[in-house]
DNA sequence: GAGTGGTCTAGACCACTGA
DNA sequence: CAGTGGTCTAGACCACTCG
């Protein structure tokens, strides 16, 4: 007999903020994210198959698949047929640099070599207080780094983290980690990057700028705001990008 | 009895650069996209409901469902629940300015006045017929315009189009037409674009531009290359914008 | 071959819209 | 109220991966 909630347990376990009626396969969504985000499934290995999902949660195969098709969309899980569905990570050699869309002009492949410039942990000031959610003067990291194309610097990033999630962040640690920084805040810290807002302007060089980036005093630098956000759509990091554009490009896709 | 292509017809319908196989639900979408692009169903209007395509392609309700699925995700038809599914179009008051990105730093609202520098015919040169896929000297439509923000001039658009696909199109017209650009290609000259790539950098003020934006020579300005497509991936648009990013920002969403 | 995700069906019922 | 899209089920079979 089918009935659209044939459990109609389930529904008391969410915080009900709901639009007054929320299907069913978004209530599983509700529970899978919460597993990924308490990391009952960690980033990389595999959840349980939809068939085994579907009697956990005493509901139709259709039904977890419609959860998992959502979280799969938002880049929160990878489906591989044949093999199973896996939690995302930014440690993979695919899907590397996901946030980062400079690209050179010519040639294809993204490899950039690091240089980091310092790793201090200070208070934050207004401006990244409340970006971050913090309180003026609370602790924060401050990471800045070149990123460098064929040994021509591209890039000049200034990026802050909120001091408590990132305790042990060392400028040791950033110099000897490889892959992404993202992959290191995943499994060094717990820390995943899901979601991220870019603001973006043009703007003119200074002198801290033109020094790294080897451009003249007032050269035309992409900046790129970037706040990236956790589970739940909490932001953790804000970072700063200057750009040279003048042999790389911003690439977007507009659908 | 169930069977996965109850209607072996449907298969050779289709032009088949196919990966081995191929999904019911994908050679419908195949199937709708075509009317779609032979206007079939126009822009704004309503398409046959789920049952009725079930019947007529002879596939369960479901796979129909699975095929305006991916339609609706990629902004080609728009789902109404309790009225129908609908052609998308430029042409509304709520996904107005789909393409535009940028935002003032404060407020939200995106009024914006248009004004019309000039509209030229001519021959493509090398740069432009590459990206639109014409013969250099082909026939192109320049249009030159600037978009203001409470009087303050913010973006200065250069426009290319495929003159043989643009035959009347006017300065006349542009000054007189309400609504985005985009709204007038569509139910004017029969292009709807569907996905653009934008290539971004910052750039140094020419004098043109420094005029018509009223900022100083050399300026930091965002250039915003983008070349946008019809049906099929087809180029139909290439466009250079250079906005004035003090008071505004462009603003993107990673996932 | 067993196990996984992917496709497809047939049918029921729910939520929403508008006449 | 009828008609639309939206949800859900149960079950079958297909495509893919790997031991």
């Amino acid at each position: 007999m089918p009935t659209v909630n044939p459990d109609p347990a389930l529904r008391p376990n969410l915080a009900d903020v709901t639009p007054a009626f929320t299907p069913l396969y978004r209530q599983i969504k509700a529970l899978m994210t919460r597993d990924l985000q308490a990391a009952v499934w960690r980033p990389g290995e595999g959840i349980p198959s939809e068939k085994d999902l579907a009697l956990r949660f005493r509901v139709s195969q259709g039904t977890v698949r419609k959860a998992i098709d959502e979280l799969a969309a938002e880049n929160l899980l990878v489906r591989r047929q044949g093999k199973g569905t896996f939690v995302a990570t930014h440690n993979e050699e695919k899907v590397q640099f996901r946030f980062l869309r400079l690209q050179p002009d010519d040639g294809d492949a993204n490899r950039m070599q690091r240089r980091l410039i310092d790793c201090r942990r200070l208070r934050a000031n207004a401006d990244v207080a409340n970006a971050l959610r913090l309180k003026s003067g609370d602790p924060v990291v401050q990471v800045r780094r070149v990123l460098s194309f064929r040994d021509k610097p591209v890039v000049f990033d200034d990026i802050w983290l909120p001091g408590n999630l990132f305790q042990g962040l060392s400028a040791e640690q950033l110099a000897n980690y490889r892959g992404p920084l993202y992959g290191l805040f995943e499994s060094e810290f717990g820390v995943r990057m899901i979601r991220a807002e870019e603001r973006i302007r043009a703007v003119a060089a200074d002198a801290q700028a033109a020094l790294h980036l080897g451009v003249a005093l007032g050269a035309p630098l992409l900046s790129v705001e970037r706040l990236s956000m956790t589970y739940g759509d909490s932001p953790v990091e804000l970072r700063r990008g200057l750009y040279d554009t003048t042999a790389h490009h911003y690439r977007n896709h507009l659908n």
